[in-house]
DNA sequence: GTTGATAATAAGGTCAGCCATAATATTATT
DNA sequence: AATAATATTATGGCTGACCTTATTATCAAC
């Protein structure tokens, strides 16, 4: 593997790619969005990562990592899932908090660290939030849902995942006990792309549609 | 405690003082030296600390830190120092390597994970290298030693800790079993500050007085 | 096909932390 | 007191990753 030394910005812009598709070409402004820059900033670093063969860009299209991009991204989520799994099953951090705190770990983790932590969590399958954890080689069986907020109303399913990455969604959604291995009923779905309302754990919530589009349910 | 956001810079250089001294004021060249950075550079940089308040730095006489950064380099050592216990004593990574990446992790680490860290080490005394944990409010039990360079020809001393930094310097005197702990006894010294001879389980080896400093014993 | 929204590009600016080179200041030694 | 060695300051430059404010392309919808 070729073990060039990447900047933090880099890992996060394959890793924010990583996580909201895993193919199909991801609208820049998504991705501005999600790394909390301005489109302009993202466009910049898209270009310099397309030179750098991580991602291909092709206007008006979209972003795709490119097969090394990928590589890289598994990488670092296998990093950042691994300390998610530490601080939770062993330091007992709230699982809301998680995700950030994991995150800037993951920057700083060296490969032999990395692997000592696998062996030292016995090789975890999947992360407090519901997602695989890649294997050395990059390879995980991605998740087999849906996300919430295409399920049928009426139907009840499980929670598999929750994808969001901000603390303070993650917090909103933990208050309402939308986790993963929760039961969820789709109760009802507000017309024009409004707000479902669920039940969990016996009572009732209600969500909004872009909130809903992080839990990963089946 | 005021938690404004320090730069990763902003730590090594507090860091770096801290190690270097517990009071007496270091030059800004031997700084420039361990962080490995020109003499021009540390003293830009020992400027902006100085206006910041965390070191005082009187030309020609040397940079010390104020207790402001006494404090905040305290937290980063605990940091530091908690992270080599878990890499070492958990993960089994190399003794010669925890500095290194315990030096990255340190950076990337919220309160809440440094507390929670300690906890689960159950509140460790000391590093691997034999350094003192500083205690959540700074404090802690300097080191009741000298370095091995002063040490007298034919006496009989026990390595408290080592306090080299450079992965390399480690990893050599981890082959020479100077290590904490042990005893080491101080066969000779060569004229006109040249190298130790000395006697470590039982075999004989030969070092650099400058290597000889990084060594505290009792 | 024209238009409005969205995406992309261009141009210029900031900031931290480094660099080199050159000019001064200070200390220490003779 | 002169000088050599060392410290410091001054100046100007670079890089990565961000920013704002235009301007220009393209797509999608009427």
């Amino acid at each position: 593997m070729n073990e060039k030394p990447l900047s933090e910005s880099t890992e996060m812009y394959l890793k924010a790619l990583a996580e909201l598709s895993a193919r199909e070409p991801v609208a820049v402004a998504r991705l501005a969005e999600r790394l909390g820059v301005t489109p302009v900033s993202a466009n910049e670093m898209v270009h310099r990562l397309d030179e750098q063969g991580l991602v291909s860009h092709k206007p008006y299209k979209g972003v795709a990592l490119t097969k090394k991009g990928r590589e890289i991204a598994s990488d670092v989520l296998r990093r950042q899932r691994l300390w998610e799994c530490f601080l939770f099953d062993h330091l007992n951090i709230e699982w809301a908090q998680i995700y950030e705190f994991a995150c800037s770990l993951e920057h700083a983790t060296a490969p032999e660290v990395t692997e000592a932590l696998a062996v030292f969590l016995n090789h975890p399958k999947t992360c407090p939030r519901g997602n695989p954890i890649p294997e050395q080689d990059g390879s995980f069986e991605p998740l087999n849902g849906a996300p919430l907020s295409e399920a049928e109303v009426g139907s009840v399913v499980t929670a598999l995942a929750v994808n969001a990455t901000a603390t303070d969604v993650l917090k909103y959604l933990q208050e309402r006990n939308i986790l993963p291995g929760r039961e969820i009923e789709i109760v009802e779905a507000a017309p024009m792309r409004g707000p479902l309302t669920l039940r969990v754990e016996g009572k009732e919530v209600v969500l909004g549609l872009s909130l809903a589009e992080f839990v990963i349910v089946k």
